[in-house]
RNA sequence: CGCGGGGUAGAGCAGCCCGGUAGCUCGUCAGGCUCAUAACCUGAAGGUCGGAGGUUCAAAUCCUCCCCCCGCAA
């Protein structure tokens, strides 16, 4: 049975990996067309381009598949079925009609939660207590296909998006190629979504990525975390920017450490007020301890040896 | 040539503009104090200041080229 790949992130590349490890034919990969990217427009492929050239497998990157073209192109690979996870382009309803066994999609959520773009970070953000893997088969709806197989993960309070990207990864993996050694009986048992409980996550902006320091600092925390490692919650202090990786509530401290001259704010109360021992005042009373951060234009490093070399900056404020 | 920050002891930083004995906070090692300690005191080891040229009596510092790391933007 030959198949065709559709994919584009890290998440799609590992995927592809097991895939290929288990010995599945796989035709062609679709894949975002190389761009512009990072520091002085160098042009980039996508891992999952990258990674399918390495295994000498025939990639495309059309810029959308809405178009005669692309039909007769999709349809000239004669696919028995396509695998989708993380793509990034619309399938038309025509190019969907063409596998005799469909189109199946590994998506990274409960569906019919966290529809949509980034379904790991919305789980985070919003506090959920599970998040999951949901294979099945697609339909000309945005994640609305029928359910083959659901599978869960508990999301931990200190669990960060790095983290359980690599768990959900490496579950969707396992699961797409369960499903693909039993086909038949995985297509046959597929269900309609429940309409009820569907959520989208919608793509992340810079904006949702600032920390804004009035809010709680769980809320902060869940925000931190949903962009651990990568891209990152930050804040700028002294006109300085800085990312914040990792960081834990605290609900109390050390008055008596905690009385900084020359700030028209009482004390330590203050929202955004950093403090020696790299706590940071929040919203709700509370603070924020923050354990691993990166100035810009430095690499991570430990919020201890961010005191030995910052000490200038305890006392000041980040933009709230 | 998209914009910008950085490379100084094991870690994080200062010193550079304005050239003149390599410094701070830690860590490590040794000793001391202590019932005890991540506390305190004393001492020590540990650097070809990213690399190569150049200017100079003298370069971490000024000039030129190269390598590496990172932030923004996309």
């Amino acid at each position: 049975m030959s198949m065709v790949f559709m994919g584009t992130s890290d998440f799609s590349k590992k995927i592809l990996a097991t895939l290929l490890d288990a010995a599945f034919e796989i035709t062609a990969v679709y894949t975002q067309a190389p761009k512009p990217t990072g520091r002085s427009y160098e042009v980039k492929k996508s891992p999952v381009h990258e990674f399918a050239e390495e295994r000498g497998l025939f990639v495309y990157t059309p810029a959308t598949l809405r178009s005669q073209e692309q039909e007769n192109i999709f349809r000239s690979l004669g696919p028995h079925m396509a695998i989708v996870a993380a793509y990034g382009l619309i399938i038309p309803q025509n190019i969907l009609d063409i596998p005799t066994n469909g189109f199946i999609n590994v998506h990274a959520s409960l569906l019919p939660r966290w529809r949509g773009a980034a379904p790991i970070q919305a789980a985070i953000l919003a506090g959920d207590r599970k998040s999951g893997v949901t294979i099945m088969k697609m339909d000309a709806g945005v994640d609305t296909g029928d359910i083959i197989s659901m599978k869960s993960i508990d999301i931990l309070p200190q669990t960060t998006y790095g983290e359980l990207e690599a768990q959900i990864s490496a579950l969707g993996a396992e699961m797409i190629v369960k499903t693909l050694r039993n086909l038949q009986q995985s297509l046959a048992k597929a269900y309609p979504q429940p309409s009820e409980g569907a959520t989208y996550a919608g793509k992340i902006t810079k904006n949702s990525c600032r920390i804004d320091w009035n809010q709680s600092a769980e809320q902060i925390v869940r925000i931190i975390r949903a962009f651990s490692p990568y891209p990152s919650a930050w804040s700028e202090i002294e006109g300085m920017r800085i990312k914040i990786i990792n960081a834990d509530a605290v609900d109390s401290w050390d008055r008596s450490e905690s009385t900084y001259q020359g700030s028209d704010c009482s004390a330590s109360a203050c929202p955004g007020t950093l403090h020696g021992d790299i706590t940071v005042s929040c919203g709700n009373g509370e603070r924020l301890q923050i354990s691993v951060l990166q100035p810009a234009g430095k690499n991570f490093m430990s919020a201890a040896d961010f005191s030995r070399g910052y000490k200038r900056l305890v006392g000041k404020q980040f933009r709230c």
